[in-house]
DNA sequence: GATGAATGAGTCTTCATTCAT
DNA sequence: CATGAATGAAGACTCATTCAT
């Protein structure tokens, strides 16, 4: 009765065993929204281990460290996001830097990722935060979001090609608008529509682009 | 930079006693580059401190409390920009949420504000990781960054209007084209042009804008 | 062995490991002492930690909090000392504030109270301070400790009731006179005899105090 | 303008130069409060600064140390009781471990004691508060607060010299349950009637107590 | 696969005090 | 007579991590 029922975290909540892929699940879900929330740096270990009711030994046990579960986590979200979009697009690539078929035009692939991110703030959240932390070149995340953005660039550069004068330029304001409108959308949700906002936008954008092989 | 350093907590005797003020715009200097470098859930005192000279207590007596320091860099950064701006544009203007006198065009303010913002990126890089951190209510800044975004936005809004049939949405548009280019700007300043980049993007955006009163 | 150990925190490696039950024993021993000593505001984790041989946040594990420690040792008091007056009683019960069986008369009761208090002078020492230190409504025992006098207070006159005109006052002149010869005694605890003192006081404080039915 | 205004402490707030006894006159004041609700050790130089209107240097100016203000405290708590005391029982003596004179009586000094205590309360609570956190031998009232005991414990002996059969015990007594009383009143003095509930006491206490010489 | 004890480094903040002004 | 800058020590508490179980 008196024993240690009065510790600080207290034990033996739920205490559910959950077969490994299925935890691993869930503490990349977890971690995805506490990091969209708070950043990485603000984010705990304790915090991830309470809200997936576990301790933190236990939860480095899957992850090995702070810095492996963030890039779980990227891994996990990028993952996700090519196959969500490559259904979307009626694409089977798995590869976002190699050269996109004609087939989909820049304006397309925009809207359907911007589709798609309205319906997952917190995901938007993660990269918006980790996007601004990870400008520290000793951030765990900054060679990943730094190849991130290159590529993002060059794909949507290699969509534009030979219908505009200066792809890559028009590739820096597509995904320059697309962060900041997401900026003023997350701050708040209610008011914004992220979808019409961006479509106001891309009609300015590619105003002069030249009709693709691809387009419909 | 000037001592010794080399222990690890060199007990230095020196003391350097400087007046409220000099010791204060120091203090204000090196937290508003140390933000920007790691953003303020990462910044510790004992950082700002020792790039200071001084103790971590005496950089309390101060500033008060670590959110005390950033609200403290935070309006010391406004009043600067505004100051600065205001100059360039030949407006002696102190309000930026007033309504701006018909002689500046939302162009001409924006080319204005984005030439300075490209002569300072430790400041630009301030904000922008703020801006994402301070997404979570419970940041100390939250309040602060949520009221300047929605200056800057009435702002522009008001500096388009009679223009453009929708000034908030070119408003919206203008200010994430700029908050987008300043974070890719960031990643690499020696490859991107930051005016140059503006320049391009501004075109397409303020394409339909009609004259006003005030352009020359 | 690594690291020189010539300074004040020894780089200790021996880390034991105990069984929680036994350490946290071990905490509130060590901490029921030295509150007596120097008071709980006096106190440091840090003097506990090293009283216990382990660290700060060693100690911080097992009871969560220095708050926390605080209400810890004075549920571990109130327990032991209903269970050792219980038995001296040979009374099974083991709630205070009900009423007491007609058996055992109040200056029985007190009797014995004083006797165990007599052989514990670290725990009298305890409540002693906090009782004064908790005057404040803003420390940690101050609930606690208004609860206990309420209800030793209403358990003194019910062993009273019927006995007595004002069972009240009398509960509340037995308790200031414990309390008040305590202090005494623990000032000088070698020329003050505590049960002796109490039993000439109590000679007076009973004179009038007629028989009830469980008196022998 | 911008300089130092937005300090931790506000400075300059009233900034009033009181002549040197009036604000040491003002200092005891504030600290015999202070002390009556936090006790010493959780009293700290800034409170008493804060509350006085100066700095802490300032404060420290005038008291030397944290315990040299206590002691401070004391004494003028001590002198102004002594004289208040005396001034109402109509003796002029200005020394209380000598004899007192035969005129007054032990009943007669305990109730005037009472009464002027119960008016108040503050420094009731000091002496409370400090009686038992100076049981500690290294508190800087230690030597003090047992000096001051002893010196109480042989005046009411020497009140009761003669009328009965031990005084040194009536005195332990009588002490004892001032003590107790009074810090039954402070926890809630609102229901407590200190000088009702002393003297209900007393009528025990003092029950077989001869009528001496100096009784009227 | 997970627990729970324990750690060392580090967090911000408060403290009493010194000293130049 | 008082201020204000600065300090060293200590405060409670958090963190990521290790390790035995």
């Amino acid at each position: 009765m008196e024993i240690s029922e009065s510790s600080a975290r207290v034990h033996r909540r739920e205490r559910t065993r959950l077969p490994a892929a299925q935890r691993r699940r869930q503490i990349l879900d977890v971690t995805t929204r506490l990091i969209g929330e708070r950043g990485f740096w603000a984010l705990s270990m304790q915090d991830v281990a309470d809200a997936c009711g576990l301790t933190v030994p236990g939860l480095l046990h899957h992850v090995g460290s702070k810095d492996g579960l963030l890039l779980a986590v990227l891994d996990h979200r990028d993952e996700e996001d090519f196959k969500s979009l490559a259904r979307e697009l009626g694409v089977d690539l798995d590869d976002w830097k190699g050269p996109w078929p004609g087939r989909v035009s820049l304006p397309e692939a925009c809207d359907a990722l911007v589709r798609r991110n309205a319906t997952q703030p917190e995901i938007v959240r993660l990269f918006s935060v980790l996007q601004a932390e990870s400008l520290a070149p000793d951030h765990p995340a900054y060679a990943y979001l730094a190849d991130r953005q290159r590529g993002a660039l060059t794909g949507f550069a290699a969509l534009a090609r030979g219908r505009t004068p200066d792809p890559l330029s028009l590739a820096r304001q597509v995904m320059a608008m697309m962060d900041g409108l997401q900026i003023q959308w997350l701050r708040d949700p209610e008011t914004t529509d992220l979808v019409a906002e961006w479509r106001a936008a891309a009609r300015k954008l590619f105003a002069g682009l030249r009709p693709g092989a691809g387009d419909s």
